[in-house]
RNA sequence: CGGGGCGUAGCGUAGCCCGGUUAUCGCGCCUGGUUUGGGACCAGGAGGUCGCAAGUUCGAAUCUUGCCGCCCCGACCA
């Protein structure tokens, strides 16, 4: 079978599906909008999630979980919030099916079982999180609470993408309570952080740290952090957000404690996520025209090992070397995978896990052996060197970190050559349709001016830098007197 | 919701304009054999509510009407 590729020149979209539909990543489904995680899709979220997870207790939080309906009157209870989301929820109004008289065989909603206060499926759980929080918090010594859950949410999406934008996905978010807003504020940029080093250091994809401008806002925020990341057709992607809360939620919910001073105080908030889009994100920042290309630090299965048979009675002697070396890789606790399958020819397995994205690949037959050696692709650059079995492991080993820094190095040099500072109105409409990318230019931070650009060229103000240089300047559009440069882009 | 495209075997498709025996081809699948250093070959075989419904007709995958679903582009959005 031969599973060919669209390739990324030919047509982008069609290059994105194809990846995650013939890399066996996940599947259309019966529910629109919605999608089947596939073993492998799920095996890689599985490597990002429990990392994530290891991190997020690194520093400090616990995993809790909360309910998957949200009572109407909880979730409108904080205005922005509800407003914001109101627009893509799912409902629940009714709890029983009876067969339908006039349909024989079918079903319908039993309109007598129609349910006293309609449920919502969480879009976000910030309502009922918070409405729990108020029974937990009397006073300081409750405080923080930093709590994270691990599930799925319900966006009713008017248009759906594979792991980029479905109407179900699964993601974390974090929901934490502090005395006060320093201690609030200095949450949300840690869990930032943490965002940020996972995407880099595990993930290969570089990000730009920043804040989101008023209109980007998560609804019900005070401010939203967010890490930005470039795609290989030159899109941003949001790849995880942190929201400072202030006290909108504590109010909404009377949330108060008590001081040391004996004080009713609101406590401060704060919330942060990521999702199974960070795949979308992964799939699009490294991946070529001959498949998915993973870094190791993630990847399910870091090495495959696929032998070379030459007649039957070379079959028990290269599978007796393969068992001294995965041996020695499992020592490394490095992640492999021997295909000894018979089904497919040596052609047919280097094709498919180049498609997988298995970073490496060992191949060895009888002529090898008699040589004491092995042959080693790399999948992100196709580079094949002959290396010797003797300390295999080791060299695998560094390599895998090698692969590892050299996707990120590459990946980060194509976002850094793609950010484009820009000083006119001309220029900036030119360079977004030719080159894509960031483009760094000044705004006179006004909502009005932001929409007119949004409106003219759908290039929105992905964030504002943290750290951002301080400089004298005057807005693309408007010309107004501008303090700072802002990264602008069109969106996924 | 607007614009475009598509729905025929598990997947990809021909046939449709111009209605006519048994619906085309490739991949995949099953059986047997030969193979294995970049998507193997030979022989035999199984597999179909032609998206759904109604209509026109002696006869519908093909014509008409209605409906449903999916993908892409846009508005919306993590």
């Amino acid at each position: 079978m031969s599973k060919v590729l669209t390739s990324r020149s030919e047509d982008y979209s069609q290059w994105y599906n194809d990846l995650v539909i013939k890399g066996e990543l996940a599947d259309y489904s019966a529910v629109r909008g919605c999608m089947v995680i596939k073993p492998y899709g799920f095996a890689l979220w599985e490597n990002m999630r429990d990392q994530l997870d290891k991190m997020f207790k690194a520093t400090g939080h616990v995993n809790a979980y909360f309910p998957l309906f949200v009572p109407k009157s909880l979730f409108e209870a904080e205005e922005k919030n509800a407003e914001g989301f109101a627009k893509e929820c799912a409902i629940v109004t009714h709890y029983r099916l009876k067969a339908d008289p006039n349909n024989k065989g079918k079903l319908m909603v039993d309109p007598e079982a129609k349910l006293e206060e309609e449920l919502v499926v969480r879009p976000t759980s910030e309502a009922i999180i918070w409405n729990t929080y108020k029974n937990w918090i009397q006073s300081y010594r409750d405080l923080p609470i930093l709590v994270n859950q691990w599930a799925n949410v319900v966006r009713w999406e008017m248009r759906t993408r594979l792991f980029l934008r479905t109407a179900e996905f699964l993601w974390q978010e974090g929901h934490t309570a502090h005395a006060t807003k320093e201690e609030a504020i200095e949450e949300t940029t840690k869990m930032l952080d943490v965002y940020a080093e996972f995407v880099e250091h595990y993930m290969a994809v570089p990000v730009v740290k920043g804040v989101k401008t008023e209109s980007e806002r998560f609804a019900g925020a005070e401010d939203t952090y967010c890490i930005e990341a470039l795609m290989q057709d030159g899109k941003a992607l949001q790849a995880g957000t942190s929201h400072f809360l202030g006290q909108n939620f504590a109010k909404a919910f009377e949330v108060q404690y008590l001081t040391k001073e004996n004080k009713q105080e609101y406590v401060w908030a704060t919330s942060w996520g990521v999702s199974t889009r960070l795949i979308g994100a992964l799939i699009m920042a490294h991946s070529d025209d001959q498949g998915l290309i993973l870094p190791p630090r993630i990847a399910p299965t870091q090495v495959v090992i696929v032998p070379i048979y030459k007649g039957e009675e070379s079959k028990p002697v290269i599978d007796g070397k393969v068992k001294e070396i995965t041996q020695s890789l499992s020592a490394l606790g490095i992640r492999h995978k021997y295909d000894n399958s018979d089904q497919v020819r040596p052609g047919w397995k280097f094709a498919e896990y180049e498609l997988k994205g298995i970073p490496v690949r060992i191949a060895l037959g009888l002529r090898d052996l008699e040589n004491n050696v092995v042959e080693i692709a790399r999948r992100d650059t196709g580079e094949k060197t002959t290396v010797s079995i003797d300390n295999l492991a080791n060299h695998i080993s560094q390599l895998l970190e090698e692969i590892q820094q050299s996707i990120f190095e590459k990946a980060l040099s194509f976002r850094n050559n793609n950010i484009r500072k820009v000083d006119t109105w001309d220029e900036f409409v030119q360079t977004l349709d030719e080159k894509a990318g960031f483009i760094s230019a000044h705004w006179d931070g006004t909502s009005e001016t932001e929409e007119k650009i949004k409106e003219k060229t759908k290039a929105t103000i992905r964030c504002i830098p943290l750290n951002n240089t301080q400089e004298e300047g005057k807005c693309i559009l408007t010309g107004n007197p501008s303090k700072q440069r802002v990264l602008f882009a069109r969106a996924y």
